[in-house]
DNA sequence: AGTATATTCAACCGATTGGTTGACGATCAG
DNA sequence: CTGATCGTCAACCAATCGGTTGAATATACT
């Protein structure tokens, strides 16, 4: 019943499953130390984790008696799509969405936004 | 206690909503219009654009007895921009785009991806 | 073997969510 | 004024969420 874009969007709704992801930007690590730095017991955290795994936003590979949580920004990108084709009416100016495509798009810009046709 | 992204993404984490959040991209509509296609009451229909616009993705302006509600993109850039973090190493391909247009937003396909100028 | 470490499981709790229904206040049309 | 239409409110319900605790499992260390 709830398809992809349900779940990843609901594991972001989270600020603590954000944070986490935050996290994992920097490195893959393990369930006890990405509970680490926060304020609830390590269960909780691994069930943020579990729920991050469901939702494809990262991989869980078991190494021994340690579990790795990998980040996987891939899971990112239908949801990142989908907010795309609602910012087709922001103004080009937008400061973050340039740099966005300046940095990332720079062979899609005309594609999408037909600036100068 | 909970921040704008919460907010945001829980938003965008109910298939009834994005489907209202497509909608209102063709147009602004009136909420009774909104709840029309869907199999639940409008008050349902009601809450649901309640949340929308205390997430700021819409607004809503009464004129007379008929509500107007219209989508409101900016706010989708604080969601946007946070994504983009994640997906710096991933670009965005058109192929999703696509599906996304395809499974979405049917009848915009011309709109937005201007095929043939 | 025995103990410590890493992680999950299961049961529970209070709060929130997504839906219903029925009553209600506005506003428009005749 | 009367009646229909637009939309919200309030109360309720079942399900899910985010957290807790304590027990359980699996792996590693000595």
């Amino acid at each position: 019943m709830a398809d992809r874009l349900d779940i990843i969007f609901a594991a972001l709704a989270d600020p603590t499953r954000r944070r986490i992801l935050a996290m994992l930007l920097e490195d893959d690590m393990a369930v006890t130390d990405v509970a680490e730095p926060f304020e609830m017991s390590l269960a909780a955290v691994s069930k943020h984790l579990g729920l991050l795994g469901r939702s494809g936003l990262i991989s869980q590979e078991k190494r021994g008696r340690v579990k790795w949580c990998k980040l996987e920004p891939d899971a990112l990108r239908d949801a990142s799509v989908w907010m795309q084709g609602f910012g087709q009416f922001e103004p080009v100016n937008l400061d973050a969405f340039e740099r966005f495509l300046d940095t990332e798009l720079p062979t899609q810009t005309e594609l999408t936004m037909q600036k100068d046709p």
